[in-house]
DNA sequence: CAGGATCCTGTAAGATACTG
DNA sequence: CAGTATCTTACAGGATCCTG
């Protein structure tokens, strides 16, 4: 069940090296309030470089969480949405968020004190 | 609430980088059968090397998920186990993999007509 | 046994410039 | 507007050797 080998394994650790990359939860959490255009994720999300924001969807599209509507207007015009696997997402990724929500504190009082351990052994 | 120069959102993005690399599900999940000694890991996780296993271990460590136990006997034993907080974090990394493996067909057919379509613009 | 130190490599990802 | 192409850098991560 934890065989690397296994087929389902790899797409399990594929979607978490996906969840784990530092744009993805970031563009579906913001399209999740409904479609958005290129420019606007870009203004949404300002750390993002436009490379790394197409290379994203690009991904998210392959995998289905997103689909890609093309209007060959001038100046074109592409939307994109979560498709109902991408909003599907959304439930598991928001229990997540509210694991980390929930233990903030906790995590930041671990971090503190191992920290500071290792000042000690430092200084000592 | 999305705003990343939130400590919390912080913590979070921090988080699911965690979640995201390569060998932090498989210790959680390896160690949540229980405790288990250093090479008792890497035994179980055969692709992890030394470094990346060491280095895994002392970030779980510093964020409070897995107590390390050093035993000063020759030769030295160190266990490694799920705090409290690492096992409450076993939860949600299940609604992601229950996730993943509900949808791991609609993700692969998802991916297989992507790329059957880049094919076809590229023979076209 | 558990892990620190070092070296080396591939890839992720930012900045920049150009295009239909 | 919505990208693609190219260059460059930073860091993740593997291999190897050494130590208490």
């Amino acid at each position: 069940m934890r065989d690397p080998s296994n087929p389902v394994c790899r797409t399990i650790s594929t979607l978490l090296a996906r969840i784990g990359d530092k744009w993805t939860v970031l563009v579906v959490q913001t399209l999740g309030a409904g479609p958005k255009r290129f420019n606007e994720l870009r203004r949404e999300i300002p750390s993002v470089s436009q490379r790394m924001l197409t290379l994203t969807l690009r991904n998210l599209e392959r995998d289905g969480l997103v689909s890609r509507t093309v209007t060959p207007s001038i100046p074109p015009r592409v939307d994109y949405e979560l498709t109902e696997l991408g909003q599907s997402l959304q439930k598991p990724i928001c229990g997540l968020a509210t694991w980390a929500m929930d233990n903030v504190e906790a995590i930041h009082g671990a971090q503190t004190r191992f920290d500071a351990e290792r000042d000690d052994s430092i200084a000592a």
